[in-house]
DNA sequence: TATAAATTTCAGAAATTACTGAAATCCGCG
DNA sequence: CGCGGATTTCAGTAATTTCTGAAATTTATA
């Protein structure tokens, strides 16, 4: 049924995911419908991969989830078809949406309540400037990210493709540079013996 | 002995870890290093987070495999001391360098070598198809990814402050769009009573 | 070289995660 | 309404991953 190309592409998505902390079955899933023309049905999906309508069901949802799968349907068939969408940087789009959504706003978040909650008056003065200067990290990224997701993807491709090219332009906006990230200095502590300290 | 800030950061980093397909202790040990201003030897991670020394070993190696840690020593101790970089920017870097190395990278060889290996004559023209697509948008992503890394990271920062004013910008450079991305459309195939097809 | 501290290795236990089959639910249509 | 196919749920099992303690190894120095 599938070509040997595919399968190749299937395993290899499915032991990727897997580092991702997406589950085998889950990438094997998208896989497989990212390399398919015509949607597939869960029952074809069970056919092609071997694995059980019920894991079908549960990946399916799970990708759906995600937005990386969508439902269609087909005229006079009542079974639910699957398929990824044809657009590749509309999948890039959402996935990056997707992990930032899952992984860096909670973080983000996180940060600021802890900063809330300090003592403030320098209850481990350390740690806090950490978590500081993470969260301002992290902003400027995620800021950064707002912008680009903003342009079309024509846009996005132009700028993409500049590269570094970009460098020599920049002399031309201002020149200002809002945060003093790498100027933090840690005191090499030499701590000897800590290990019995406060214990 | 940690204060409740630093418990909760560490707590969190170890859920997030789970997510990024990097177990809950490394991720824990790896907060609680980002966090301490002193480098901290083995006994000490075991004491902070109630783990075995064992673990706190292979933990400390994976970390060291990912370059996100690294070894000091102290005179006058034979104790070998951890440490996160200072400098949040050279974590950062880092991080996308490993995880490119590690998933980005084999994909793509992957990638080019099914292409090698297809029969080229048609067999399975679709797949193929995605999978050439596939490749050329990994490569236009890395080689800006390759560009940006060379920068300094003041002109980084410079960059991503700018973001989508840049666009205005753009006009300057030759609009150059090399790749026809979303270019490509799908036979929408209907598929009727596929199921029994080629079974 | 002997010794003692420090670190690593590794086999098995514990915990977590993935997967299945059976039953339940859903849903369009006669 | 009730039939039949399609889908979902879920409890139990399988597989995998994580973690530990004990033993082995490494290493600095006396």
């Amino acid at each position: 049924m599938l070509s040997n190309t595919e399968q190749e592409f299937i395993i290899h998505f499915g032991e990727m995911g897997s580092k991702w902390g997406i589950n085998r079955t889950v990438g094997q899933i998208y896989a497989l419908l990212f390399l398919s023309e015509a949607p597939l049905n869960a029952e074809q999906i069970v056919e092609r991969l071997s694995i059980s309508r019920s894991n079908v069901s549960m990946s399916l949802k799970e990708l759906q989830a995600w937005e990386l799968v969508r439902m269609n349907h087909v005229q006079g068939d009542r079974r639910d078809y699957f398929t990824t969408p044809e657009d590749l940087w509309t999948i890039v789009r959402t996935l990056v949406e997707q992990r930032k959504k899952r992984e860096i706003d909670p973080t983000l978040t996180k940060l600021r309540e802890l900063q809330m909650q300090a003592p403030a008056d320098g209850e481990n003065g350390y740690a806090m400037e950490r978590i500081g200067e993470l969260g301002e990290l992290i902003e400027l990224l995620t800021g950064w990210y707002d912008d680009m997701n903003r342009l079309e993807t024509e846009r996005l491709v132009q700028l993409l493709t500049l590269g570094s090219k970009l460098q020599g332009l920049i002399g031309k906006a201002e020149g200002v540079i809002p945060f003093s990230f790498g100027g933090k200095r840690r005191t090499a502590q030499t701590s000897k013996t800590s290990d019995g300290g406060a214990a």
